[in-house]
Parts: structure tokens; C-alpha cells; sequence
DNA sequence: AACTATTTATAAGA
DNA sequence: TTCTTATAAATAGTT
């Protein structure tokens, strides 16, 4: 625009480019405050130099972030605020939704009552009568499975010299095994009416076989309940 | 610049602001995208008229969304990234207790306990059966306030006409009351042992007095446990 | 929307 | 970078 029209393309020289960039920038950022003022109008502009070097004008009482927001209702392309939203709703949903776990589980520890009308709570105690009888299967279930193990622990013993096997069998005869009265059919513990006896004491050997509770050859994992 | 120099204040005249606008507005963005192209440079730029109208120039290969990002990260304040993945670490936090409420329940009802051991089932066993207790014990403060409730009915009726009060005393008479077998300490069916009647029939002449469940001056309110 | 007198921006040089 | 200045470009006021 003075000494000399050029052409609007690239400028090679690198050092030209830049002081070009710099001059421009300028005339551009004055330009647009001067729009701003006159017209009362907002204005945002971000550019970023072929140096990666970022600049900014934006216009007086104007903030980057609530231009943008301004922006994105207007084109409509709603670059992440319908995203957000959503994950607010969902947020809320989650919450209420664990709400109504946690007072679930407060109720059946037979806290939080008062918020049960009389057939509610006992539909409830029906429930976990149902429940409890559930979990006493299980319970004998994995008493049996234990027993099953160490069947087959015994069985590997054999193939340890003949003494080691005979001090097992001692110890299984001994009236500590309680329960296990008898070498056949371990499962009839299943059988067991409610409330049967709330510990089965199966003190196996420990020095020669694995503890029920740490059960070696078991499905059985261990982890808290909640955090 | 022409035809005399102005001063750099707001145009009153909304016309001639809105020309004005018009005019700097292309200026501005053709001076915006030859500073783009001489100098190899990204530039956005969001205006917003005086009267809300929204304008932009983008420099050619060039997301706004995408400029968005950089200037945000150059910026480093994070509009709303940051916000975002905390809500993300917040929602994935809620689901993770939201399944561990779920398989507790699981668990009380009898399902799921394979992820138990033998001493947890031990521990859900007991904990449960304490349960039920609290919970039979509100049955049974609940069946006495009702009766309460009844009782106060029934003192009230005293005021009606003597015949009333005598037919009503027939009917308490009738085999029909069930478990009301005497005038005086209606509470006595708090002590009954664990298990008994599941539904206590108190049928109660329903023409003069409300029937149990729907509990006049009660402070027991239903809902549903989970939606 | 076009015109044009003037102001403003700026390319090249220092 | 900044200053200078000849000249290109933008635009205020008018039609």
C-alpha cells in the first residue's frame, strides 16, 4: 500500500513475513477496536503467527469465554455445551439414582423405616426371609465345596509316604472335624435346616493342608463391599 | 478517513452505525485474510453487532473449534476442559459406587455371592438376621400405633348416640376381632415372639371406623423404593 | 450501492 | 524494533 502495490500471496522471506505480520496485526487490531467503539459492537480476534505464536484482541467489556458461548448458541454447531449439559443431567441421575440405592440398603439393615407403610415392610421381611435362606445354601454350598477340596488334597497325599497319610486319617477321626462324621457324601451338609449351627469348626491340619478361609483351589475371592 | 476525520467514540445515529459497521466490517476482514495469506497465519474473527447480530471470519484451513483449543491451551486458563474432565472423573467415581450399591443389594437378596467368602457370608448372615429383627420390631410398633390410632377412634364414638356405642360394642365382641381379645393394653402384641402372624386380622367395622392400611391419623407414608 | 475527497495504513528503505 | 515517507487502500459524507 505505499512505495510499491504488492500481491496477496505469501511472502517468502521469512524476516519480511514477520515485520509484515507485526505491522498488520497492528492496523488490524486498531481497526477493530475503532469498529468496536464506533459501532458498539463486540469484537474477538485470534490469530496465530506461522511461529506458533498466538495474539488477541478483544473488545473492551467483552470476555473471550462469554463471546464464545455467544458464538456457539448462535451457529448452533453447540461445539460442547449440549455435551456438557448432558453430562449435568446425567450427573443428577447417577446421584438420585445411588440416593435410592443407599436408603434400599438402609432399609434392609432396618435403618430408615419410617419410610415404609406397614405392607411394605412386610413384603421386606418376606424378601430377606427368601434372601437369608438363599445365602445359607451358599453357605453350606461353599462348606461343601472346602470339604471337596480337601478330599482331593487327601487324595494327592497318598502319594506321600504311608506315615503322613495315616496321621492325616487319625486327625480326620478326631471329634474336632465335628460336622464330617463320616467319609461318604460330604454334601449332605447341604441338607441342613436354617439356622444350623452358624460356625462349622474345620480345623484341618494346618501345617498340611490350606485353611478354609484362605481356600487354595476355590472360586472364591475376597473384596469390601463398598469404599 | 474520507471527507473528514471522525472521532473515535460511538455513531448515536443508529443508521449511520449501522453503515459504518457494515463498511469497517468487510475492511476489517479483508485486511484479516490478507494478513493471513501474506503471512502465513491463522486468524478468527467473532463480532457481535450492536444489534446481537453475530459476523465471522475464519482464515481459509482453519477450524474455529480447532483455533478455540490452541488459543485455550496457550491461554492456559482452560475455559472449560478442566471443568469437563472432572466431571468426567466425577461421573465415572458415581458409577463405580453406584455398582458396588447395586451388588450389596445383589447380595442381600441372594444373588451375586460367588463374589463372597466364607467369613463375608458368615458376616452377611449375621448382620442380616439382626436386620430383621429391627425391621419385625417396626412391624410391631407399627401394628400398635395403629392400634392406638383405632383406640382414639373409638373413644371419640363415645360421643355418639348411646345405640351406636352399643352396636359397636357387639361387634368388638364378635369372633371376628380376632386377636383383640381384651379391653385394656392393646400393646401386648408388641411382645410376641419373632414370626408370628404375618397379617394381623383387625378387621375392624369398616362403615364406622378406617381399616388398618389406610391409617388415618398415621404418620406412615408409602413409596416406591426405586423408580 | 456508488462516488470521491480525504484520511489512514503500510511497503520499502533507513 | 522503530521511524520515515511515498503511495496504496480504506472510508465518511454525499448522491
Amino acid at each position: 500500500m505505499a512505495r510499491g502495490k504488492i500481491q496477496i500471496k505469501r511472502i517468502e522471506n521469512q524476516t519480511n513475513r514477520q515485520v509484515t505480520y507485526s505491522k498488520r496485526r497492528n492496523g488490524l487490531f486498531k481497526k477493530a477496536h475503532e469498529l468496536s467503539v464506533l459501532c458498539d459492537a463486540k469484537v474477538s480476534i485470534i490469530m496465530i503467527s506461522s511461529t506458533q505464536k498466538l495474539h488477541e484482541y478483544i473488545s473492551p467489556t467483552t470476555a473471550t469465554k462469554q463471546l464464545f458461548d455467544q458464538y456457539q448458541k448462535a451457529v448452533g454447531v453447540d461445539l460442547w455445551s449440549s455435551h456438557y449439559e448432558k453430562m449435568q443431567e446425567h450427573l443428577k441421575k447417577l446421584n438420585e439414582v445411588n440416593r435410592n440405592l443407599r436408603r434400599e440398603i438402609r432399609q434392609r439393615m432396618g435403618e430408615s423405616l419410617n419410610d415404609l407403610g406397614y405392607e411394605q415392610i412386610v413384603n421386606l421381611i418376606e424378601d430377606m426371609d427368601n434372601s437369608l435362606k438363599l445365602i445359607r445354601e451358599r453357605k453350606y454350598k461353599v462348606i461343601s465345596n472346602q470339604i471337596d477340596t480337601s478330599k482331593k488334597k487327601v487324595r494327592n497325599v497318598e502319594e506321600i509316604p504311608r506315615n503322613l497319610v495315616l496321621e492325616f486319617d487319625a486327625r480326620r477321626e478326631d471329634p474336632h472335624f465335628g460336622l464330617v462324621d463320616n467319609e461318604g457324601d460330604y454334601n449332605s451338609v447341604l441338607g441342613f435346616p436354617n439356622g444350623g449351627p452358624r460356625i462349622i469348626a474345620l480345623r484341618l491340619p494346618t501345617n498340611h493342608h490350606p485353611t478354609l478361609h484362605s481356600g487354595g483351589g476355590s472360586d472364591l475371592t475376597t473384596f469390601a463391599l463398598l469404599e
